[in-house]
Formats: structure tokens, sequence, C-alpha cells
DNA sequence: GCCGGAATTAGAACACGTTCTATAAACTCC
DNA sequence: GGAGTTTATAGAACGTGTTCTAATTCCGGC
């Protein structure tokens, strides 16, 4: 409500960022979280390591970024962009919404995968979040979402195209949390995917 | 592995303990931890408030249970236990799966959303925990399995109901969060299931 | 260039989960 | 019923997320 809180508002939004200083800043706390949390996951990711890291003082890591899951989940819509991004480079093979979703999810699964300390910390920053973090979150329930419907069709998805993604999505996520946490191997979370996205869209 | 190591297991899994009067030590501090979810939450579950409510030493309650996660997991076993026992007092409406399924469904969420702030300690901790948490996990994920495919048919579950089950409990799951965390109204909620269920059950 | 408010800094301080220590009480087995 | 072991207790201590304070630097308007 007060300037200086409508400020940091837009400091954790990351957009209109004043100054290229602080731009950089914000990039530099970033790139600092995915370095330590790549290393250790989420108990490596800790406030006074990120600071130093992004040679900020961590009062200033606290007004970019008001809680350690704001952080992380931060950095989470973050790297989904740049999945986003890199899907949109390329033809996503396959001429059924299933084969097409299914080749999606195992890609980007795969990639998570690829970083298991970094998808531990950012999957459980994501689900221990609570309604402080909601617009944070709300960002990233909307990446998965359109990641998937994007697979399904090229046209404007429909709201049982939605609910399908989003029902893909909470399958999603509860598995990569069962793989992270040692509950499910790769091959059981591939497992049960494909036969969600079976169930759901054949 | 050491022979006080094994005890602590037998604590933890609840069962077999040497004396009444660890049972009921065992037994105060889950009404305790239930008390202080119901009344404040996750946040409120605070160790040492849980130790004093229930009379016991912090050294006794880390005993019993090793972690603040296991605790609300456990607690989160106890509740669904009983929510399974009331279920199976109660004869199950509806001549398909899907119907059966439903007001499982439906009567289990409204149970949980009758008290708020012991569903947001649960869901959270459930969803926080990490891999030293398996075996809870393990059990809060086979009684959730179980209620689903219980109401799906009497017989013994093929796999693919068991897929089946387990695909809706994560769907439940997620947004039962989401309602704990504000981002879905109860409305929200019963749509997206009726819409899971009916997808993977009709 | 200079002023005033905002942003940043270094670091202390606080809260709560967890661990540790020393002592006392409660069991077990002879 | 006593020695030895396990369990419980009170409370200090520690780590890390978060908040607070005082001093300094930066930046936009004059």
């Amino acid at each position: 409500m007060s300037p200086s809180k409508a400020r940091t508002d837009a400091l954790m939004a990351g957009e209109e960022l004043s100054s290229a200083a602080q731009r950089e800043r914000r990039k530099r706390i970033v790139d600092a979280t995915i370095a330590l949390a790549s290393k250790g996951g989420f108990d490596a990711v800790q406030m006074r390591a990120v600071a130093d890291r992004a040679d900020v003082a961590l009062g200033t890591l606290y007004r970019y970024f008001p809680s350690k899951v704001h952080l992380l989940v931060s950095s989470l819509a973050v790297e989904l962009e740049r999945a986003q991004e890199k899907m949109d480079r390329t033809t996503v093979p396959g001429d059924s919404p299933y084969e097409r979703v299914l080749f999606v999810l195992g890609r980007i699964t795969r990639g998570l995968q690829r970083n298991p300390h970094l998808t531990e910390a950012m999957t459980r920053a994501f689900t221990f979040a609570d309604a402080s973090a909601g617009a944070e979150i709300d960002k990233v329930s909307w990446l998965m979402e359109s990641m998937f419907t994007r697979a399904m069709s090229d046209e404007d998805p429909t709201d049982e195209q939605k609910a399908i993604a989003r029902v893909i999505g909470d399958v999603w996520l509860s598995n990569l949390v069962a793989w992270v946490t040692r509950r499910a191997t790769a091959t059981d979370v591939a497992n049960r995917l494909e036969l969600t996205v079976r169930l759901l869209l054949k």
C-alpha cells in the first residue's frame, strides 16, 4: 500500500525495474539461487549464501524477494520460461494431442531430471508456498498449463483442454516430487505420465 | 541400525510401543498437534508448544517424531484413518465407479474443508516432506489410494484402477493445496474434481 | 552541483526447528 | 530389591530464515 511497498511489488514481479543496476542485481540474485540450488538443493539455498554470491546485502535480497519461497518459485518461473522458449524453437512431432503432449512432457521431465538438486529445490518451494506467494505460484501454474495446451493444438484452447492441461500439470508435479524424494524412479514417472495422458486424451 | 534407533523406529510407526505410558504419550502428542494445527495451521504447530501441551519434554517429542514434518504427516495418517473408518460404516451410494468415487471425494473434501487450518498444516507438511519421511508419506499415499479404489469396486483393484486412483489422489491433493492457499474456491475444487473423475471414469 | 528521499550496506537481533548435555526417573533382569 | 540400561526431563546451545537499525550511497528534481 505504501509507496515503498508498491515499489517492492514491482521488484518482485521482475518488470519495470527502475534502473539497469536493479535489473542486474535481480539477475545476479536469481543466478546465484540457481547455482546454489543446482549444487545442493533446497537446503543449500541459504539466504546469506545467496546474498554473498550475488554480491548484495541480505536486506537487499529481502527487498527483491520477500522470502526464500518467493525466490525459488520465481527462479522456477525463469527456468520454465527458458524451457518454453526452447520448445517454441522446436517442432513438436506427433499427429494427435496424445502424442504431442507426451513428447513435451517427456522432454521437460528429462530436462529437469538432468539437474536433480535444482528440481528438488524448486518443486519443494513450489509445493510449500503459502498464500503470500500466490502471484508467483499463479505465474508458474499458468506457464505449465499453457505449455500443455499449446502441445494439444495450435488454436485457442477450449475450457476442457485447459482442464485437461491442469490435471496433467498436477500429476506431473506430484510425480516429479515423488521422484525427487526417491519414492519413484524415472521409469515410474514416465509410465505414470504416459498412463495419465492416455486416460485423458485417448 | 543401533538398538535405540530400532526402538525409535517402532515409536514412529506407532505400533508395538513397549508400555501403555508410551502409547499415551504418543497419543497426547498427536492430539496436541491436531489441536494446535486446528487453531493456527502449520505455523502454530511449534515444537515447543506441542511438547508443552502434550506435557512431554522437547527431547521426548523428538524421540517419538524426528521432525515437525514427520509429526504432521503422521497426524494426517491418523486423520485419514478416522475418515476411512467413518466411510466404512457408510454405504456409498451410486451405481457406477464414477458416482461412487465422486461421493467419497466430495465427502472427504468437505470434511477437511470444515477445518481449514488443520488441512493447511497437514497438506503443507505432506507436500514439503523430504526423503527422510518416506515411510510416513507412503502410508498416507496408500491410504488415499485405497480410499478411492474401494469406492470403485468391492473386488481387488486392477492395476489400471490403482493408477486411476493415484491420479485422482494427485489432483485431489493439488486442489486441496490450491484451496488452502486461497488460489481456488471450494466450488472450483468441486468442479475440477468432478471433471477429473469424469474424464478418468466415464 | 546540491538536497531530500529512496535504495543499499553491514551487521546485530530475533524466532523457531533441531541438537546436545546433565540429571532424574522408570524399566529389566538377576 | 539393587545394578545397569533405557527413557524422560529441563534447559542451554546452535543454525538458518527473517526482521531491524544505523550509517552510507544513489538518484531525480531544482
